[in-house]
DNA sequence: CACGATAGAAACCACATGGTTATACAACCA
DNA sequence: TGGTTGTATAACCATGTGGTTTCTATCGTG
């Protein structure tokens, strides 16, 4: 398992609040730095900052428009994290019985995707 | 959303690999903290550290057994977790449509538990 | 070209974290 | 009572993190 890492990198971004804040922000759609760093009391290069935690983790991608960074949310290190949690599916079952069937498709998914493609089957309910 | 510092520890408690083998482990069971110190190449002390950031975050419970403090998993955090990550589905949706149903299940599953009942229609395969 | 705007880099500070060793406390056993 | 086991605490160290301010670089416009 050599995605220990970005696991660590991913759970340690998600750690902080203002990083929290920024992907929702970002999961409206994609923004400037200035545009991030708005909403903070903070100044810009702690956005930049945590952009970097960010992008090391692979949460955001950037892009260039001018002398602008756009920022934009990359949904695939989520997708891991959530993996691993979802690997606690045994145990949640103990409380939370109908999560073992969704988590238990969430690896199902992860293995397709592994193999190489996600091409949906059915395509239902998008 | 006062849940944000309980984000956070959890989040934090999951950044570190020696503390997700920790909640591996004991997904499989009680532990003491010397059962649980012995596969590290660490400290006794430093493997305490650990269940106390465990702990803070609610993320493990302490028995008592003579002199021995057996440690148990606690999924509540991780469910809170799971519900942060399940809220970027309408953007995971872009990448991953066979997922939105899933995690769409998991919003109605959280809301079902806060109304009060989850029965389980099978509970097989662990 | 110079200016203004956007963003990154450097240097710095306070504090948290992850580890160590050594020590103390608590509970059982002889 | 004393010894042994299990665990927590203390003191310490190195490094990382989150913030600051200041400075620099890049790009578009006048």
């Amino acid at each position: 398992m050599a995605s220990t890492e970005l696991l660590d990198a991913t759970f340690a971004a998600l750690a902080d609040p203002t990083r929290r804040a920024i992907l929702a922000r970002l999961a409206a759609g994609e923004a400037s730095v200035t545009e991030l760093a708005e909403p903070f009391a903070m100044s810009q290069p702690a956005i930049s900052k945590h952009l970097k935690v960010l992008e090391r983790a692979g949460l955001v991608s950037r892009g260039r428009d001018a002398q602008r960074r756009p920022c934009r949310l990359e949904a695939r290190p989520l997708r891991e994290a959530t993996a691993w949690l979802a690997d606690y599916r045994g145990y949640w079952a103990e409380s939370y019985q109908r999560l073992d069937a969704l988590l238990d498709e969430i690896q199902a998914v992860n293995q397709t995707d592994t193999a190489g493609r996600h091409s949906h089957p059915d395509g239902s309910r998008g």
